[in-house]
DNA sequence: GTGGATGCAAAGAATTTGCAACCAA
DNA sequence: TTGGTTGCAAATTCTTTGCATCCAC
C-alpha cells in the first residue's frame, strides 16, 4: 500500500528522460518559454528539487543550497514565479508551512503526512493511479465548463503505524510542528 | 457540474437535522463527550460556522462574532480543539491561510478556489460524492495498514469561467490574496 | 472549589516588500 | 544597454505563548 521507496518506472512517464541533467535542461528551457531568465539561483534552486522524491519546504531548500549560493528571498521569488508558470506544485501546507515539489509532467504521488512528525511518504504507484484518475475526470470535467489554469491539492494525514520505518534522506528538521 | 446553491438531501446525510438548533445541540454534545466546557464563545464560535456553507477562514469567522464576543486568540484556540475531536475540518489553505468548516457527519463536498478571486464553489453533489467514495476506499486502506486518524484534504484550483454568477453571502473580503 | 477557558499583551515564524546593485539576454 | 533578478533590511501577516483572571462543571 505504501511506496516507502521512490520507484522509477520509464514507462509510466510520457515525458522527460530520467537523468538530473536533461531534467534541468527541460525546466530551463520551461523558464525561457515563459520569459524568466536562466541565472545562477534558479539554475540551483532547481538542482536542489530535482534531487527530491517528496515535496520540501522552501527552508529545507535553502538550506541544501550550501547557504551562500542565494538568498532565502531569492529562493520565496523563485519559486513563486515557478509556480506561475506550472514548473513546480505547491504540494500542501500544514502548520502554514507550503511545500513544493517539481511538476515535469513524470507521474503524481499523493503523500501521507505524519500528524506527529511531519514525516512524508508516497502512497503506492498505484493507489496514486488510480486516485489520479478520478481526479483527471473532474478536472477535465471543470475545463469543459469554462475553467482555465485548473490544479489540485491532494493530501492524507495520519498518525503512522508505530513499526514505522524511518524515510531517509534530507528530513525534517525544520519542519517544526506547530500545532 | 458545479452546484451553485447548497441543496440539502436528508436522504443523503444518515445523521443530524437540518435546523440550526439541533446541529447546535450535537455539536455542544459532542464537546461534552470529548471533555470539553460549552463556553459563551464556543457556542459563538459553532453557530457561526453553522451559518457557512463554504470553509472559512478564523478572521471570517472573528469577524461574524459581532466583534465583542469574543477574543481573536481564542477563535484559534477553539478551532484547534475542534479539529482535534473531528468537530471542524481544516479544509484547505491557499496564501497560507487555513479554513474551517463543521464537520458533522454531513456529506463532504469538495470545492473550487478561484485562483483570482478566493471564491469558493461547491463542486456538485454527485462528484463530490464520486470523489469521495475513491478517497474513503484509500483511507480504508490506510486504517487497514494501521494508520490512525486518516484525514485528508482535496481542494481544487481554477479560475472560472468569466460569466461566473458570484457567490453571495460571507465573502472573500478578508480573504486577501497574497501571491 | 478547581481545572479548563479566556483575554490581553507580547513573542515567534513564515512570507512579503522596498530599493539599490547586478547581470542575462 | 536594459529590464528582469538578486540581496539585504525592514515590514507584514498569521499564529502561538505566558500568565493572571474567570467561569463551567
Amino acid at each position: 500500500m505504501i511506496a516507502s521507496t521512490q520507484t522509477n518506472h520509464p514507462l509510466h512517464s510520457s515525458v522527460p528522460a530520467d537523468d538530473p541533467q536533461s531534467r534541468l535542461n527541460a525546466a530551463c528551457a520551461r523558464l525561457r518559454e515563459a520569459g524568466l531568465r536562466i541565472t545562477q539561483p534558479r539554475i540551483a534552486i532547481i538542482t536542489a528539487l530535482l534531487k527530491q522524491a517528496q515535496p520540501v519546504s522552501i527552508e529545507q531548500i535553502h538550506e541544501e543550497l550550501d547557504k551562500q549560493s542565494c538568498d532565502l528571498v531569492t529562493v520565496y521569488r523563485c519559486l513563486a514565479a515557478f509556480e506561475e508558470i506550472g514548473l513546480v506544485r505547491r504540494s500542501f501546507f500544514h502548520n502554514g508551512t507550503s511545500l513544493y515539489q517539481l511538476s515535469d509532467g513524470r507521474s503524481v504521488a499523493y503523500h501521507i503526512i505524519s500528524k506527529d512528525t511531519q514525516e512524508i511518504r508516497n502512497l503506492d504507484e498505484a493507489t496514486s493511479a488510480r486516485l489520479a484518475e478520478a481526479i483527471a475526470q473532474v478536472e477535465t470535467e471543470l475545463k469543459a465548463a469554462g475553467y482555465r489554469n485548473v490544479s489540485h491539492v491532494l493530501e492524507f494525514f495520519a498518525n503512522p503505524p508505530v513499526t514505522s520505518p524511518v524515510r531517509e534522506g534530507l528530513g525534517q528538521k525544520k519542519l517544526v510542528a506547530a500545532i
